[in-house]
DNA sequence: GTTTAAATCAAACGATTGTTTAATTATTTT
DNA sequence: AAAATAATTAAACAATCGTTTGATTTAAAC
């Protein structure tokens, strides 16, 4: 898992804050450190003070970043052991909860929105030593993910809830890095509404509970 | 709908595809002009000389790329007369159908890689007078896709007919703009297999036939 | 074969890039 | 209060950026 840095504070913390907006939206090489530094109100040599480069400043946005948003329900919930899977309502709760939580860091206004967008965008062009924060964050998020919807109906293989658990993060990730699509197809202006979250939440949750055939009805 | 381009030939052409990989990887700022010319064995200037700016250059790769991959069968489904969407196993097969062309044109190897990975990070960072591309790429296939899924199951209301386009759409997207992380996770090396797409493709489909309500067994 | 247009080229343009320097101011430590 | 460390600053660094120029070569038209 992603480690806390203890270094996000003051002047370093203000500086991640704006540039890493900046970076969601227009890419490392879209800005440069002058634009950083003027929106930050620091001198341009302030960047290499905090942080020795303008790389090391976006890995470090994208670090904050991945640990503000991370999702560690699914941990939380395989070290319960409490849990009784066999209860096909109790499986359906923390299903509905999991999808839960990654919609709330994602698209609601829990966060600014350039948070999921900076980590989205990370995946699709990572940048020189960020492949770690990307793997570290994803991947056991994922793991832990597939092992609940297993317990949940071990009839089904890890071959279909891996498909199922990428259908979940697929989906929600789409909502992050198509916005500006989406809200034009639907029609929606500024942001999600709690209302339409929940009924996203919704959608999902009933999707993958009758691919499980946990869905009763 | 997007309309072909004639001077999709030649140089141009060349050109085009060099330099449109380039920005798939890396974004329109980090990829530069010289990068570009000595990759495609032309003079720096030819740039200019037949695109007028490197902008220009990444739009037209853009509408180049989104051309190639664009998915017109639900418009062609749509204005097909003959079909009986009553008939249930007629309903399945052009949803499988719907699923499995974009499947195959974003992420078999009918076309290069970049060329769905340009168009989705086009999605997350709109370059200037690329809005149209994009929306005028997405939009009708979007909307068509709606379509059919309702004529398919009239009980179905549009919000939901909405809600599983974008299920459709998002995770196959997500197969595009996260594949590092997810042949990581899968341990999936080079490019995905036609049985892992069709497996995808069934699965995908599985899942919005039984929300739909037409899943037999 | 002559003329026109298209294509290619090396070279230079001014502007901007990330980074560094060295001096100065603020803050903390002793 | 003196010394030491931290923070901030303006200025300059070499390198690279996208674009343009003007000359040269190639191809097409008459």
């Amino acid at each position: 898992m992603l480690e806390i840095n203890p270094d996000w504070t003051g002047k370093r913390l203000e500086l991640i804050e704006t540039a890493g907006q900046l970076f969601a939206n227009s890419g490392i090489d879209g800005v440069s450190i002058r634009e950083i530094a003027e929106k930050s109100n620091v001198n341009i040599a302030s960047i290499n003070y905090y942080f020795g480069s303008k790389e090391n400043l976006y890995t470090e946005s994208l670090r904050y970043v991945a640990w503000q948003v991370r999702c560690p329900l699914a941990q939380k919930i395989l070290q319960d052991e409490s849990i009784d899977y066999s209860s096909k309502e109790q499986c359906i709760e923390i299903i509905r909860k999991l999808i839960g939580e990654r919609i709330q860091n994602y698209l609601s206004d829990k966060y600014p929105a350039w948070y999921s967008r900076l980590l989205l965008r990370s995946l699709i062009e990572p940048p020189p030593k960020c492949e770690d924060i990307i793997f570290q964050t994803f991947i056991p998020e994922f793991n832990a993910l597939v092992e609940v919807l297993m317990r949940c109906n071990p009839a089904n293989t890890l071959a279909k809830c891996r498909f199922w658990a990428f259908s979940i993060l697929g989906e929600i990730s789409f909502y992050v890095f198509a916005e500006p699509g989406i809200k034009l197809a639907l029609n929606i202006a500024e942001k999600y509404t709690q209302k339409f979250l929940s009924q996203l939440q919704e959608h999902i949750t009933s999707l993958i509970l009758k691919g499980l055939d946990l869905k009763e009805e």
